[in-house]
DNA sequence: AAAGCGAACCCAAACGATTGGGCAAACAAC
DNA sequence: GTTGTTTGCCCAATCGTTTGGGTTCGCTTT
């Protein structure tokens, strides 16, 4: 908020330099420069004046002249899948933050988790000139970011990870696990998984340290009892649909991998007259605020999505600043409520 | 998509005419300017040869060199209460999207509701040099707006609305009225409102719509049936919880005016063993994704979210065009489902 | 044959910052 | 009194565009 007044132009350095009848080199070094070179520029005095005057009259650098000197434009662009899903839009909330206190500003994107639309968007941020991307729409056969890695082009991933690239994600495998555990503790031994999408890492890690757990605990989970599906609450209602007109009984408890899926379901559910949380369980992901607060207050995996967020923006900055990024695995944590609390735990 | 190659200073203009032997003043005329001086600065055999090179090399122009010389940075500033909140995140996916049809870019800030943030966010991308601000968070008594419009800032409000400035939001007066309409319709005399934020145009005006039409409809509304309340889930229940504690008799509906404090709301009905859409209505606001899809099915007037966001770009291209600026006022519509319907009407 | 004119270009000054090198004066060392 | 070093500055090139203004040529026109 520190412009000239009604759309004047800007003061420059050479406004002030001329002020002070200095060289505006002298003024930039005293401003911008790291302390050291600062002081060799000017004495304390000069310097202080400078600093000054450069206050009053509301000085704030150029960034476009200052990124077409540096080569380096402070700017990260961040490609989510859509801005309206609750926990993507959690982690730019982190990513903000974190840019902003690193005096980095952030573009977004959305790409509908459609590839072209992602190739796309990168590209329009890339033509922005931004110093690295956040991609938080990776798919599991992605294509872009080989493309980008062999280009050079400084990114890391947010929210789905990849094999072969820096990322910072929950530890979905394990949040699968947690689910498993509970739900066979709980009593249940016939269970059915709302997968969501193939190419996600998140679903396919969620479902499979569910699974694998599962099995280890010495239960089954047949092919036809794990249902891929999209991430909103319409996928989740299609997708509890087809677990109740598969073959064989219904099953007791259902994994969603994701809170809208489960909520949708649970309208399924209760379409098809059963009580969540008494004739069946259902556990949800990523803890969004919902979860707590629905009517039946739904059983979630809390994923930090904030931190996740905020790992995503450090990491970037290690690789800018071409030091090692290690992929950042957060811990999630089991919230139990009434969707799958059926009184044999706790209490 | 079309940089160099690992990182390799991209192709510049001068890089382009060095190549075929042509001045890069008549390149830029070529690549950037209109038709008609584009003509006049290069045979159209040349225009050719320019504009097939420029694609073989993969050019695009630096738009930080662009704007140090134009002064505008086809930027633009777009700040919200919070992302993840689905109601500004979609507003924001037709901003973004018309945006980008436009050729400009867009920064997005939380200022999570806090006028302090909102005018540090508001300085950080003017000292970036965006053209123009978006703001979705405006307070009815906010300061800034006028300081920024003394300032000469081009602006335009999204979501909320305030009397003085151009804005594009529902009409929440209209939406208001609808749901007073309704709940009279179906036989309900004692109601309550859960209200929202008393700083914000849309909490405002949809409260003022409701109780004018509730009241000319011959319904009385006191004082104790209207709860201001945060716009989230925790909100409404807590809002709810106060309704239910009042003096005399709980009422038969409850209007909230913003979906997630309707959801909140339930889960406190619900807790008091009421069952929403018999024992109680319950009607919401914005008809986001979720409403619909819920256990039990919410009732809720439909706002164009992501159409506001689109003409609030429009509006703000109008601005910085210096054209006139007309506020948009949205039209809303009822969506009515289980949460409220007694079977009155319809059917 | 001189003058006029359009076509097709080129020239160079900005825009606002960064940064490797100067350079003069003051002071110290020998 | 020469040499060397530090202090406190200034100079000027550079980043990639845009854009008001030339200049040169070939062709009419009279």
């Amino acid at each position: 908020m520190n412009q000239g007044q009604r759309n004047q132009p800007a003061v420059t350095l050479k406004d002030l330099a001329d002020e002070l009848g200095l060289h505006l080199s002298t003024v930039s070094r005293v401003l911008h420069s790291r302390d050291d070179v600062a002081r060799r520029a000017a004495s304390s005095a000069t310097a202080q004046k400078v600093r000054e005057l450069a206050q009053l009259r509301g000085y704030s650098p150029d960034p476009q002249a200052t990124s077409l000197r540096t080569r380096r434009t402070r700017a990260i662009g961040v490609i989510v899948p859509r801005l309206s899903d609750i926990v993507l839009a959690t982690m730019y909330e982190g990513v903000e933050e974190t840019a902003a206190a690193n005096n980095y500003s952030t573009f977004v994107m959305n790409s509908h988790d459609d590839q072209d639309e992602q190739r796309r968007k990168a590209g329009i941020m890339l033509a922005r000139r931004v110093d690295g991307l956040i991609l938080g729409d990776v798919h599991a056969d992605s294509d872009l970011v080989h493309e980008l890695s062999s280009r050079g082009v400084p990114f890391v991933l947010m929210n789905r990870r990849h094999p072969q690239y820096p990322s910072s994600t929950c530890d979905d495998v394990v949040g699968g696990e947690l689910v498993a555990d509970h739900l066979w503790a709980q009593g249940h031994r016939r269970v059915a998984v709302i997968a969501g999408e193939t190419y996600a890492s998140t679903a396919l890690d969620r479902t499979g340290g569910f699974r694998k757990r599962w099995e280890a605990l010495g239960g089954t989970l047949p092919d036809e009892s794990v249902v891929w599906s999209h991430f909103d609450t319409e996928g989740g209602r299609e997708a509890a649909e087809q677990i109740m007109l598969a073959p064989g009984p219904v099953p007791t408890a259902i994994f969603a991998v994701n809170d809208f899926a489960a909520i949708g379901a649970m309208g399924a559910l209760r379409a098809a007259g059963l009580t969540v949380g008494k004739d069946i369980a259902v556990v949800g992901f990523n803890d969004t605020s919902l979860a707590a607060q629905l009517p039946i207050p739904l059983s979630s995996v809390r994923s930090p999505m904030m931190e996740i967020g905020r790992r995503a923006v450090g990491l970037l900055l290690n690789v800018l600043d071409h030091h090692s990024a290690e992929s950042q695995l957060l811990e999630p944590q089991l919230m139990v409520r009434e969707s799958s609390d059926f009184g044999v735990e706790g209490s």
